[in-house]
DNA sequence: CTAGATGCAAACGTTTTGCACCCCG
DNA sequence: CGGGGTGCAAAACGTTTGCATCTAG
């Protein structure tokens, strides 16, 4: 993420602790800094190593509590990708709707968006007498290229986690 | 669940067991008898005070490792409806393909099929490159009646969950 | 000045693991 | 008799909480 969009970020956040009579301190900085800096899927846990560099310092407790606001402020989504394993995505704030498809052979996440299986979550959802206020996909694949070559180039040195080109 | 179908999971139960060359002792018949009984989502620490009735004991380790077995088995699906809470599902059996909408404010749980997001799903995951293995959609809403109404009626007296009628 | 924020350490709930003993085939 | 299986208790793990201290406004 750019310098000009976390800019813009940091003073979304500054706006919501303010609306709630919260402080915007140095440690939340931090925070919001490390968190939106890139789109890294993250473990509260993650965090701490990361804030120990130089004079950045932020305290476990801390950071779970300040997570904690920044869902609530809808800024950051908690997201299970199986496993019990419990990670915030900070990528709704560009992609409010993207769901994930996870590869069982190399581990990746793939983000990905369909406008017409939103629609068809909305039908549902108000079929059965509800109004949706979050829905969330997640796939389990197993990766054509590996299974049918024997490797996996679509991933060789790339990252962890792409997003689908529509 | 009615005695013949629960004979017939014992069964399956213990097919898996024995080709994998392991056996099927009382404790892990009780175990698949106790999930399989009624269609109730559980945590692996449910189990353990019904577990303790009787001479049906069944200690926690015991537990924890015959469900991983029985996941491992595709006979129970491991499912999560937030707040980091790890869910066992036994109703894959009988519905392959089920998602879960959960209530944010009675906060039931209403299982449900759709044939044609089932479909988009395989397509979107073909496209990316993948062969779908698992696929899970979990929806939360708020409930009309309760907003409209002030009321909820339609779970007054209900269980937990309930599986949409189509 | 003072309500909110932090850091620390203890507490917590869940899950995993090491190990001695048990039992089925 | 041997390889799984079990139970126990300890350890590991992620997360929450109580409390004394600090600090932003």
């Amino acid at each position: 993420m750019d310098q000009q969009s976390l800019n813009a970020v940091l003073g979304q956040a500054q706006a919501f602790f303010a609306s709630k009579g919260l402080r915007f301190t140095r440690q939340r900085e931090a925070l919001v800094t490390l968190i939106f800096r890139n789109d890294d899927h993250f473990r509260p846990e993650d965090l701490l190593p990361k804030l120990r560099k130089k004079d950045g310092a932020v305290s476990r407790a801390t950071i779970y509590r300040t997570i904690l606001l920044l869902v609530e402020s809808g800024m950051l989504r908690e997201i299970s990708l199986g496993g019990g394993e419990r990670l915030y995505d900070p990528n709704f704030l560009k992609s409010p709707n993207h769901n994930h498809l996870v590869c069982v052979d190399c581990k990746e996440i793939i983000e990905f968006e369909d406008l017409n299986i939103d629609v068809m979550q909305n039908c549902i959802t108000r079929r059965l007498g509800f109004s949706p206020t979050q829905k969330a996909i997640r796939i389990e694949g197993s990766c054509d290229r590996l299974r049918l070559l024997g490797s996996c180039a679509n991933f060789k040195g790339g990252k962890s986690r792409r997003t689908a080109r529509r």
